[in-house]
DNA sequence: GGCAGATAGTTGCATATGAAACCATCCCGG
DNA sequence: CCGGGATGGTTTCATATGCAACTATCTGCC
């Protein structure tokens, strides 16, 4: 670790060069990616689940009657990814997956007690991990962080 | 498109119930992965690049002598992921890769006049589209983003 | 000099993933 | 009604990836 230089030495600007530092998608990239390592580590280790089936029990923690088509649209993961996560969950134990009355295509998802046992625990812990990382920000600098991002989103949509 | 909400509607807050979209880790990946998208589209249409390799060619657009290991380093991908990066671009003549003078396990990386080439093309495209995506913020608000990203990542050595 | 451990890089293997084909169900126009 | 799409979801298949084992080289210590 101490070997190595930490940051590299950096070539001259210009036409054909690019500062990967200065570069949005790359920082944020990067930033995800160290975040998200963190974060898989806690969910793989402690409770054995990977990141997709971690984000469909979140989504149904966070709002009732979900189908997969919602998780798909709201995480923007492939519906397979989707599929496979789902039924992970409910081999576990930790989710039903039950035709829908009205529509025999869609299957309604919902914790089970076991499922929404085990989030009690997660939650707080991902919440905790949360409040340390964000703990050199302030309150303000937090805000803005969260908006910036929400208006890079919505440019996003616009763009694509 | 039209036909399903955008919005998903939220159940109540309390214990046990986490709401994503306030959640940083979920939002920071979330943005990350569209913005990635969009951009390896790009890539690998246009170029027939993926994402590993287009960040060891951005590397070597940035700073001179550059080796596997700082790659490594630099973008946090595995080792593995590099050296078949690597491979596939001298493969493809934009990249030399030669053992260094003074040891011999550690090889040079250099862009080809080709690979020069394909990134003088390659680099405007991907400021262009950054330019595009951050047009809503301010440059305020850019470099406020870019600071409290660089908060974040130091925070994540301290407590990783 | 020479052996023990570290380090750069490659390769083999198991797994996760995305695209596309597929199946079942629903909806709509006639 | 009923036939042609659209839609939710699953499965198949090819590929990308991470981990671990491996090779080759280097470094330090005796």
């Amino acid at each position: 670790m101490s070997s190595g230089e930490e940051h590299p030495r950096v070539a001259q600007q210009g036409p054909g060069r690019l500062d990967l530092n200065q570069f949005l998608p790359y920082r944020l990239n990067r930033l995800a990616d160290r975040i998200s390592d963190e974060l898989e580590r806690m969910y793989a280790q402690r409770y054995d689940l990977n990141v997709a089936q971690w984000r469909v029990l979140a989504w149904l923690s966070h709002c009732d009657d979900l189908t997969a088509k919602k998780v798909c649209t709201y995480t923007n993961m492939d519906k397979a990814r989707v599929s496979r996560a789902v039924q992970a969950l409910v081999d576990r134990g930790l989710v039903t997956r039950t035709p829908s009355a009205r529509d025999q295509r869609v299957h309604d998802l919902h914790l089970t007690p076991e499922g929404a046992a085990l989030l009690s625990r997660l939650i707080p812990e991902a919440q905790d991990w949360e409040a340390e990382l964000v703990a050199t920000l302030s309150a303000g600098e937090y805000r803005d962080l969260l908006n910036a991002m929400g208006k890079l989103e919505r440019q996003l949509e616009r763009i694509g």
